[in-house]
DNA sequence: TTGGTAAAGGACAAAAATGTCCGGTATTTG
DNA sequence: CAAATACCGGACATTTTTGTCCTTTACCAA
């Protein structure tokens, strides 16, 4: 469905959600790791990608880390998210792979997948990262699995 | 969505199966690749998973090529070819890639992914490469795109 | 039977995705 | 100011995906 870095990202978004809702306190990159369960290093690529998107905010040196504010709690979504990433593809894209969705030439598949495909588009437009970080945080969901 | 192997064993074996239908002939390779768009060499291997498989069916020598007999017109369907090449992951797998999608510990997106997911997969296993082929035979989708 | 034809299969090549490492930069604390 | 901290950025390494080439195998027709 996604990249892994996509998966990444979202997760990674999340956990510093829940973070900064729940204690107001910044989180590091091996927190982060460890948390949702991502090699280190290439999920900080992912986290300086949506820093640069402002989707998150990192502050360095001691104390410093990576937060969401309560702005970005509110308003970031998840297709932000994905498409900061993956790019549109997924969400715009033919599911047969011509170069171009379009009713004008359409693949065999289009008018079945239409409807899937926006159902997806507003499941990622109408949840916020804050929603979600909530979730976890009321153990309603996992960024990680336990044995 | 899909890979670009998938991408292409669907489009060739749904233009096969459309001249299969159609005038009973075989198709060849070069011809496939030209009518779908698709690089031929690289068509070639995926094409040999599906005959692997035998989802479709190939016959060497003049007169040779790709075919769909009349059971596998009837009876193949869109999720057949996708596993054969993608594998389940798409279809089963988390959305957010945790290890195992499961009610268990399920990720924030769970409840909301799921029926989204379900959608796909019936969408994919109530269509049959013969259902799309006439549809690309009547004129109503196309395997590739013209100025 | 023989020669041509077309898929099968293996080896190889290029590109993209994934993952690692390390020096640089900004920030805080003593 | 000095030292420690933690993100930033670039280079590099590995793996997977995508794509190519060439030989072998099977089949058909003359
Ligand atoms: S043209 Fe294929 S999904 Fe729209
Ligand atoms: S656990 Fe993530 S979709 Fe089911």
């Amino acid at each position: 469905m996604f990249s892994k870095a996509c998966e990444y990202g979202i997760r990674a978004a999340i956990y510093i959600g829940q973070q900064s809702t729940d204690s107001g306190r910044r989180v590091g990159l091996k927190d982060i790791a460890a948390e949702i369960g991502s090699p280190e290093a290439f999920t900080a690529k992912v986290l300086q990608q949506l820093v640069r998107e402002q989707l998150i905010t990192s502050v360095k040196g001691p104390t410093g880390g990576f937060e969401l504010t309560a702005e970005q709690l509110r308003t970031v979504t998840l297709r932000q998210i994905v498409v900061a990433i993956d790019g549109g593809a997924m969400l715009q894209g033919c599911a047969l792979g011509l170069p171009q969705c379009s009713a004008r030439q359409p693949c065999p598949m289009h008018y079945q997948f239409l409807p899937i495909r926006d159902q997806l588009n507003e499941l990622l437009r109408t949840h916020t990262i804050g929603e979600l970080a909530s979730k976890v945080h009321d153990g309603l969901g996992f960024l990680k699995q336990f044995g």
